[in-house]
RNA sequence: GCGGCCAUCGUUCAAUGGUAGGACUACGGGUUGUGGUCCCGUUAACUUGGGUUCAAUUCCCAAUGGUCGCCCCA
């Protein structure tokens, strides 16, 4: 007889079309999310949501599919999203579309289609599901990842900025991430973006020899990046750098001046990062990113969140002139975060009752007994698959519910129910009209008891 | 897209060039309708594909996935 390993051998060679293996896990990149870990998102929905309706936005959703070229003009053909970290595909019909890879090209789309920009200003919008980037997987950071975040459209004033942060700062502490800082940048407007770049071109240009390769082609192509590399020879360089704050225009300067003096206000603790430069095209004037601080032995963190201002995009993708402002927060990094802290979620709603039975006539009453303690407000758990009486208590105990009703052959009969406190293990056989007036009495018996001791 | 490390039951940790063992969990049992401990049992894994070899879970290569760093970002 052949054993396992000649039969591999054997095997044919794989024909040109193999029969397609069924495997147990998704793409790369993507997860589920376990009950498990579902407490925390739980919170993380409800804290989210809670502090929209507080600062007043109002909840859109847009499709996860959107023309390829929308994200392309939105957030700029340049940078790394759009060029190597999107899911393109062309539908059946021809059309050129992608995943999101983020919300808010498509925000603006939506706000520009619908003509939201009659109703007051700003239009507070806000939004939460699930956007895809194609890039390798590694902590806190996934193909599919989800997001929240709120966008004010047609308001200039400084004051909207801080808004939007203090948000994003809130959210983030009321979900027990205490350990975060803001840091914030301006990098001014197109106009004085463009001096400010050719200056540093000019200073780089000079330093040019003690760049790393990497800054060298970002010289020709994104000097502002620069700003952002971890090379210590470039951190050297960049040291003496001229920084955008410096060189704003004086709408702007006055813009991020007022800014940092509203921000002063709150108190939110923040840092000015000259560094600080995003990576989405549309940004003008403010960007901020929020930062958990690292413990000493602690590798440094990625950004949980962050936003800014694109006071351009809307004009750009044919809308009137909308000064706007948002964040963004990455709930998959908030989720890890938590964990990590180790924060207190909520407690999961636990059933305090059991319901047993034993016998085919017992079993069948028991679905009504099960509604009808449901109905009255108490929560009850089951295994009715299990046949025996002990396996049944063993699952009740497994729960840790205070009392555990028994409903046997004989009970059914008789119209009685055995009800056992689990605790003592004491039992009682009572009524069965005065079943749900027994367990409501118990309950709150029970509660008072823990209390006194 | 680039580089490092890793890959065994559901989870976790072993061992081994001759196909794998424990722990936890799950399920069942320790007689007739009663739970926590204890005891017994059952289910359950070598990521995939090549190569070396008489023989590969073990060695080599690749793919895939995970993780970490870079890039970038949430």
């Amino acid at each position: 007889m052949p054993n396992k390993k000649t039969l591999k051998k054997t095997k044919k060679p794989v024909s040109v079309e193999p029969k397609e293996e069924l495997v147990l896990q998704p793409p790369r990149g993507m997860r589920d999310i376990l009950p498990g870990d579902q407490p925390y998102w739980q919170q993380v929905r409800k804290i989210t949501e809670k502090a929209a309706a507080d600062f007043g936005y109002r909840r859109i959703d847009i499709p996860l599919v959107e023309f390829t070229n929308l994200f392309a003009r939105g957030i700029g053909t340049g940078t790394d999203i759009v060029e190597k970290e999107m899911y393109s595909f062309n539908t059946k019909g021809g059309e050129k579309v992608s995943l999101r890879p983020e919300f808010t090209a498509g925000i603006a789309r939506a706000y520009i289609q619908h003509g939201l920009h009659v109703a007051s200003k700003p239009v507070k919008l806000y939004y939460t599901g699930p956007c895809y980037r194609y890039e390798r997987p590694q902590e806190g950071r996934y193909r599919e990842l989800f997001q929240f975040g709120c966008e004010a459209l047609g308001e200039n004033d400084p004051i909207i900025d801080v808004q939007i942060i203090q948000m994003g700062w809130r959210i983030i502490h009321q979900l027990g991430i205490r350990n975060v800082t803001v840091n914030v940048n301006s990098i001014g407007c197109p106009a004085c973006r463009k001096s400010y770049r050719n200056l540093l071109v000019s200073y780089f240009e000079s330093k040019k020899q003690k760049l790393c390769i990497d800054c060298r082609r970002r010289l020709e192509k994104n000097p502002l990046r620069i700003l952002d590399c971890k090379e210590d020879k470039c951190v050297q360089v960049k040291m003496n750098a001229p920084q955008s704050i410096d060189h704003l225009c004086d709408e702007c300067r006055v813009h991020f001046k007022e800014l940092l003096e509203y921000l002063e206000e709150l108190e939110i603790p923040f840092e000015l990062d000259p560094t600080l430069v995003r990576g989405l095209d549309y940004y003008t004037r403010t960007v901020f990113e929020f930062f958990p601080h690292a413990g000493a032995e602690e590798k440094k963190k990625s950004a949980l969140g962050g936003g800014g201002r694109y006071d351009g995009l809307v004009r750009s993708m044919g809308g009137e002139d909308t000064p706007a402002v948002g964040f963004s927060l990455g709930l998959d990094r908030l989720v890890l975060e938590m964990k990590k802290l180790g924060v207190r979620t909520y407690k999961e709603q636990k059933p305090r009752v059991f319901l047993a039975q034993l016998g085919i006539f017992a079993k069948k009453k028991s679905l009504r007994m099960f509604e009808a303690l449901e109905r009255s407000g108490i929560m009850v758990a089951e295994s009715f698959g299990r046949g025996s009486l002990k396996s049944q208590l063993k699952v009740a105990d497994r729960l840790r519910v205070e009392l555990t009703l028994i409903l046997g052959q004989k009970e059914a009969i008789d119209g009685t129910v055995i009800i056992k406190d689990m605790a003592s293990g004491n039992q009682e056989i009572i009524n069965g009209d005065k079943l749900i007036d027994e367990v409501k009495k118990r309950l709150k018996m029970g509660g008072m008891v823990v209390r006194n001791q």
